[in-house]
DNA sequence: AAAATCTTTGCTAACGTTTTCATAGAGAAA
DNA sequence: TTTCTCTATGAAAACGTTAGCAAAGATTTT
């Protein structure tokens, strides 16, 4: 019944517990022989270290907090999720979902805090904290990360998508394509928990601008789509109901312009002889689809996050055990259960260029850009 | 620094530890009066109990192994964990994902085994487990529940779709609809991890015998599409090749479908014109894409998993105690963090019927039936 | 009024690790 | 050889809860 403990593979092995403990979490002070030994029993015990017991006694929870504003099942949220899984999994921590769609949601828990010690860290994905919540977030004293936040001030380390820059590359093909009338369409929400439409509407703004700079007859409408309410319905008719009408349409994310785009057939509108149309995201069926995007990927993002908060989380630890003011990593000291940790492996930034960053690669804050993808929903505007 | 604890709390209401642990998990044990002075103090100092010392002591890990065979970020798999993390989360359980595609992993985790000793119950999604691993599963001795198994012997409790039958409703549908030439089209894998194609495949047959039975002239082709290379295109490729073409298409799922779909048009091929299309889910595009489909509700069941898990975990927890044979519900000791736990809510079967299921509507096997959509992807059959 | 039962509370011993401190050897420096 | 520095190990004290047992009142039954 009662599960094999740390004593009986002590006991079986002929050494002491500490020895046994240690053969798991700090190898290097283990003699290679002695350690061998105790895996060996180990393995023929079927045993495992209880994370409780390692958490209850090293202080931490070997838990992860993300903060979402949205569904999980969102495309960007889930690859995000996924990303994160993927690196903080086989380093032992497992990650607390809190969907915090809401004002009640939100009042709920910044009162109840279920986070304050429950939790090693906290992410926020996406999530439009104010700095009131930074700071009460700051105050359960572990780590907390952004990811796609827009505001960054009281963060310990963040990974965002340039999402300024980003639509601007968008908006700057097509007017390269020659189109001087467009409209950006984006998902208004009754919570203004969700980031990034702000900042992609600021960079189509920016790039209208830019373009009538350089003498540029350039027009432009702005279409809120609420997502409470059809916004997919909201989109069609208020585009139907330009006048006139524009020739190239930015949609703020592919779940808002494919469907928009799959339902454009049925009045008689036809991409891109019609319309020249751009996403964002890259999201699943956006190559099936022919829509022409700016690809990130999240998973990246996720990955980055992961590695940062690591870092920040032996940082952590091992500044407050002893008087050392050394700032260089601290020592490895995660359950190393199953697979590689590897937390300063090579940036590979699939799919989309780093700009800015820290002072290093592994800076704290990063920040990508986006990366246009060519498909037939753009095309040169017609000559009429 | 350092957390406020229960001793803290103990002392600053006058009492002893054991009230205020016990006015958290075991509220009915407390006076009235004793507990609001407790938890005022506790609110006051700013306490929460610690996950990690319960856990210890009591034995569970607030833990749940979620075993998926295919990426997270899968439609259906996401949905799945929504509705597993809405039920779950508020009874302070977190979700270990563990995503085991390739051989070298579902070997890793069943070799270590990381869930052993750390998770209070194994959840499998679509997992297609033998009965080995399944007894292997059942050694770390917590309740094991299935969603989506094709082979349930083993099992504690299980929730499934009863793919058979909901494809045998897809077809005759199209049949009813006067076709006669179907072909079938599911995603095949190098791995035989993932369940579903299996059960599908076995409906669309069944229905295609019933009706020569009935003495309807109707042939059928059955068209892999190999995830590891381009599905999609090996599925045009394939079903351009037919001769005679089908009249009718019927794909293992939304996602192979809608992609399918929307490429037809290169090859002047129109839906339902040209053929008729029934896919599988009602996933995020379907209804923009005007797909005819089988509607299920992944986040149902979820929560359906959910609560049976919650409930075999009292279950034994209650057994296991005392000597009492009572083999009814035990009595509640969750962690009551945020929001209400209320285990046996009223069954809402949203979009799907049950069909069979347990002695009573809570029974630990659970089986549903998908509902047809119609849209715009079929039509009756051309006169020709 | 005594006895029996129920309710509420406190005391205390775990739960299974991690980690500090101490110690015994093994080499290295003297 | 002696002393010093490392390295490898063990002993033991926590970590912050839970839960069994006991006891003191409160209430009910006899």
């Amino acid at each position: 019944m009662s599960q094999t403990t740390i004593q009986d593979v002590a006991r079986a092995a002929g050494v002491s517990v500490s020895t046994v403990s240690r053969s798991f979490t700090r190898p290097d002070l283990v003699s290679a022989t002695t350690r061998a030994k105790v895996l060996a029993v180990a393995k023929k015990l079927d045993f495992r270290l209880s994370r409780s017991a390692a958490a209850l006694k090293s202080g931490r929870s070997f838990r992860i907090a993300l903060l979402l504003p949205s569904p999980i099942t969102n495309w960007f949220n889930v690859t995000v999720l996924s990303g994160l899984n993927s690196a903080l999994q086989p380093a032992g921590y497992d990650i607390s979902i809190f969907t915090i769609a809401t004002w009640e949601q939100r009042r709920s828990f910044f009162t109840s805090m279920p986070v304050r010690r429950n939790a090693d860290a906290v992410i926020l994905c996406s999530f439009n904290a104010v700095p009131d919540e930074i700071t009460e977030l700051r105050g359960v004293g572990v780590p907390v990360v952004g990811i796609n936040t827009s505001l960054k001030a009281g963060l310990d380390a963040d990974v965002s998508l340039d999402d300024i820059r980003s639509e601007e590359l968008a908006v700057e093909h097509l007017i390269g394509l020659g189109h001087r009338r467009l409209a950006y369409f984006y998902t208004s929400h009754d919570t203004p928990f969700d980031y990034s439409a702000d900042d992609r509407h600021i960079g189509f703004d920016n790039a209208i601008l830019a373009a009538r700079d350089k003498g540029l007859d350039v027009s432009s409408s702005t279409i809120a789509c609420p997502y409470e309410e059809d916004p997919v319905n909201a989109a069609l008719a208020k585009l139907l109901a330009l006048s006139p009408q524009p020739t190239a349409l930015v949609f703020q994310t592919d779940d808002l312009a494919m469907p928009v785009m799959l339902h454009l057939a049925r009045y008689n509108k036809r991409v891109p002889q019609n319309y020249s149309v751009v996403g964002f995201d890259d999201s699943t069926y956006a190559a099936d689809a022919g829509l022409t995007t700016m690809h990130q990927d999240p998973a990246d993002l996720g990955r980055r996050a992961a590695r940062l908060t690591l870092a920040l989380m032996e940082e952590r630890e091992g500044s407050g055990t002893g008087p050392e003011p050394t700032h260089g990593r601290g020592r490895a000291s995660s359950l190393p259960e199953h697979g590689h940790t590897s937390l300063q492996g090579r940036g590979h930034a699939t799919g989309a260029q780093e700009t800015s960053g820290g002072t290093d690669g592994s800076g704290a804050f990063q920040s990508l850009v986006a990366r246009l993808v060519l498909r037939e929903s753009t095309a040169p505007v017609r000559a009429d």
